[in-house]
DNA sequence: TTTAGCACTCGTTAGAAGAGAGTGCTAACA
DNA sequence: TGTTAGCACTCTCTTCTAACGAGTGCTAAA
């Protein structure tokens, strides 16, 4: 258990290295107001505080760094009750005081704001996919040979997909088909339409349309594909500004991972509701291991949930930009609120 | 005028500094081949070529590299007839192989392919929109008070937008509406569509539909925004891998002028069709004046062009880079072509 | 006209010296 | 017994110098 005392220096050293990004040494810790004892003092403490894994060094005689497990400790237990400033939460406020009805805008925004609050890199992940469900379907034909399928989620999202029609298919029996699905499938979870749409409109459609079969596969292959995950990424450049990424082969690697859409979108989907912490090596991914990413929930209609993730150096600001958070994602999910509330 | 001697000595030498990277020496390239004359002989012939602006030293005692003046004239008066490796012809062939359908997705394979072919970094742009023409205009509602805007071109885009049905409209009015709207704007260009909707629909729709004015402001505001340029990127880290960018500040600089997306559809726009390459500071952007910028065009339908661009360090095999250019934007309009011939 | 030779320039690298920041330990102090 | 002043020691960082080498320009000879 640490003593009150080893709290205060542990604090002082992240809170010091979080703004300055350099080793922070006993004397300049003395010298802070709220540290009343000697730098020798100081330097007892550092050492037991190293020996609990709780800081280190760059060398034998440099000042002591967190390590993450410092951090780590830091974010569960030091804290401080911080409060934004005024001005910060009315930049968020404000930027949703424009009435925003699509989602792409508000969550592109929101990914805006949250970056440049910060400095670090924000991705935004749309709600996941299975709580969606269809709204409507629709084919539009734009030669003898074309179409484009189009799919609107009860959420506002919209997918399309265009799609070769084989010359043995008659336009009529698409329609007839779309008809048909339209009627059927109205508010089946998007999850589940792979299945549904052979069970139960199977027979139905083989009565009615023909050439059946063949139409049919081509119309499922255009609508059911799996929906890359769409990812909304703001101030990408901002992680170049942090010192710790002066090695331009980190850059890469990180950057290179981002270009991984997929692989992110997992990772994020993979939190349960809340706020939540990743320090370093807390991260799977190889590139991340010198970031910390933070992520929170939002809510958009009933219990469809999608993430909101800040990722920057394991020097982080911890204190605002979770506060930053809260407030980011309590303002998104009211806002979305306010669309499905009749 | 260039001796022919003159011509080698340079051709030499941009050829050797594209790979290497490296001021190239006048002992060095008198070793090559080619050269049958001596590092002496070379060493006044480079200080003719430096007299004349097409090379420079980086110090009073460094071999010589090309200047924006010398890329130049290589460009426009060296390329040798290169002859891609039938690899990479093989590789983009075998990419448009399979059946694609979706504009997006032959859009984006294709930036990957020519970014992954070169280390550079590709953009591709999608066709003019004035060009485009409305094929469909689509409204579904989601709630009592929101509802999705579809619009479908002719080409098969898809363009959405969710908004907000202000209660004192009828859902069977704006259905009316969008009825009268697409009876008489289907096959309209997209960039008229401002003009039109009032010009032609006016008068028709106030007889048709109560409390016309309001409802097709909001339907106005919801369809005939400026729909921001679509760009596909590929490859964007392989500019971090371009010994010319060791300078964090470049990277950022570059990295921020490429989230400005608007800016470089701009810039890619004014390119007349055809291939084109604008070197170091040929290209306006700030940004860009370490980098050459090539451009080229490829058809979609009948008459909409489109843009791909590929964005390296001047330093940058032209001669190859050229070449691909060529096959792929070759590729590309033989793969719309094929959608529209019927 | 071409080329061999040579002095000269300048960037790069390696090593040495000194400054400075910070530590751990010891001994004195309250 | 906990705290602190003092001091030797460690390691990094900066500066300076010297040596090296790649490359040039010029001169004179072939």
């Amino acid at each position: 258990m640490l003593t009150e005392r080893q709290l205060l220096v542990l604090q002082v050293i992240v809170d010091e290295f979080i703004h300055t990004a350099q080793p922070v040494g006993s004397r300049s810790i003395s010298k802070k107001d709220e540290v009343t004892f000697s730098s020798a003092t100081i330097r007892n403490e550092m050492a037991d505080l190293e020996e609990m894994g709780l800081i280190e060094k760059t060398h034998s005689s440099s000042g002591r760094v967190p390590s993450e497990k410092g951090y780590r400790f830091y974010v569960d237990h030091l804290l401080s009750p911080f409060r934004l400033s005024k001005q910060e939460v009315r930049s968020i406020q404000d930027a949703f005081r424009d009435q925003m009805l699509e989602f792409e805008r508000v969550v592109q925004k929101s990914a805006g704001i949250l970056s440049e609050l910060t400095n670090y890199t924000s991705i935004i992940l749309g709600p996941e996919v299975f709580d969606t469900k269809l709204k409507q379907l629709q084919i539009v034909p734009l030669t003898s040979q074309t179409a484009v399928a189009i799919l609107v989620t009860n959420t506002g999202h919209v997918e399309h997909r265009a799609f070769n029609i084989p010359v043995e298919i008659e336009a009529v029996d698409l329609e007839k088909m779309v008809n048909i699905l339209n009627e059927r499938l109205s508010g089946v979870p998007l999850i589940k339409l792979h299945e549904n749409i052979f069970r139960e409109v199977g027979d139905l459609l083989k009565t009615h349309t023909q050439n059946y079969e063949k139409a049919f596969k081509y119309l499922q292959a255009a609508l059911v594909d799996e929906q890359p995950a769409k990812l909304y990424v703001g101030g990408k450049t901002n992680i170049l500004i942090q010192p710790e990424f002066k090695d331009l082969e980190k850059v890469r690697s990180l950057y290179s991972m981002m270009e991984k859409e997929n692989e992110i979108a997992h990772l994020l989907r993979s939190t349960h509701p809340g706020l939540k912490v990743r320090i370093g090596h807390e991260n799977e991914v190889d590139a991340m291991q010198d970031c910390s990413l933070i992520t929170a929930s939002y809510v958009l209609g009933d219990d469809q949930v999608g993430t909101i993730a800040l990722l920057g150096p394991t020097r982080m600001e911890y204190n605002r930009v979770i506060q930053l958070m809260h407030v980011l994602s309590g303002q998104m999910t009211e806002t979305f609120k306010s669309w499905y509330q009749k």
